[in-house]
DNA sequence: TTGTAAAACTACCAAAAGAGTAGGATAAGT
DNA sequence: ACTTATCCTACTCTTTTGGTAGTTTTACAA
């Protein structure tokens, strides 16, 4: 149960996109936070599929946010790498877990994964700028 | 990030154990709970070496819980096999990481952890047993 | 005391996921 | 044309996970 270096790296990334006033080299990036460029260029890959970020090419190209930090969440980062948050097989949707109805453990799971989501999405590139999470830190 | 099989079969093994008036055998665990007998040897061997079950041996045998349902949690079940719930490495207590006086990220994560923790912390067997999980669900 | 049933312990294996590298293709300045 | 930086695909290596196999130990029972 371990959050993904990708994610990890992800949010480090978009960060340092969030922080810029202007556009960002991908390079840059990865010299900043000590990142592998090219293990980067899945991250970024990723992350522009997903529609976080967007940038020009060529020469004057670099990294920007497709909208506002305050509207970028740690949930959309994470689901740029992994499509589905789903910390137990029995409670994705492709899977019918046959014990479903008996089973007294899954709602133990699906709370879990509620609450985690939840965070996920209440966490903005915004406010762990401002530092907010810190916050809850203790 | 899953939540491992030995965590959920662990899960399952322990609201057998609880739901029962009388001691349990393991086979019967397994059967009851359709896992493999021999892979419940591993699972029930670290559920006894973390202390939350007890067995006479011989053919009178039997697992029981340690302590009342009210005083298992979620948190003791997950430990009994990650003895260190850490969603990332760099909040282990092992490792230092060389960013972390100036890494943002690290609050988000060092968050998630915590309400993780919370959770498990809150979820008994006996609040399982009594259904009280299902709420959250929602 | 011998048989037997169940748990304990040890070792092993196969598949999957995770982390990261390599290298060529492409696009856009200069 | 040359350079620079991203795009994209494929591959490798390592670790983790899930699970099986087999032998040993314990204790009861005939």
């Amino acid at each position: 149960m371990k959050i993904s270096t990708r994610t990890r790296y992800g949010l480090r990334a978009m960060l340092e996109i969030a922080r810029g006033e202007s556009a960002i080299l991908q390079k840059d990036i990865a010299e900043n936070q000590g990142i592998s460029n090219k293990y980067l260029d899945q991250i970024v890959h990723s992350l522009k599929t997903a529609g976080l970020i967007s940038n020009a090419r060529g020469k004057k190209s670099g990294y920007v946010l497709t909208r506002d930090p305050g509207k970028i969440t740690l949930y959309d980062i994470h689901r740029a790498f992994d499509p589905e948050v789903c910390l137990v097989e029995c409670l994705s949707e492709n899977i019918k877990c046959e014990l479903s109805d008996t089973c007294q453990a899954q709602p133990v799971w699906s709370g879990l994964n509620k609450i985690v989501i939840d965070y996920m999405r209440s966490v903005t590139l915004e406010s762990v700028l401002k530092g907010k999470e810190s916050l809850r830190n203790k």
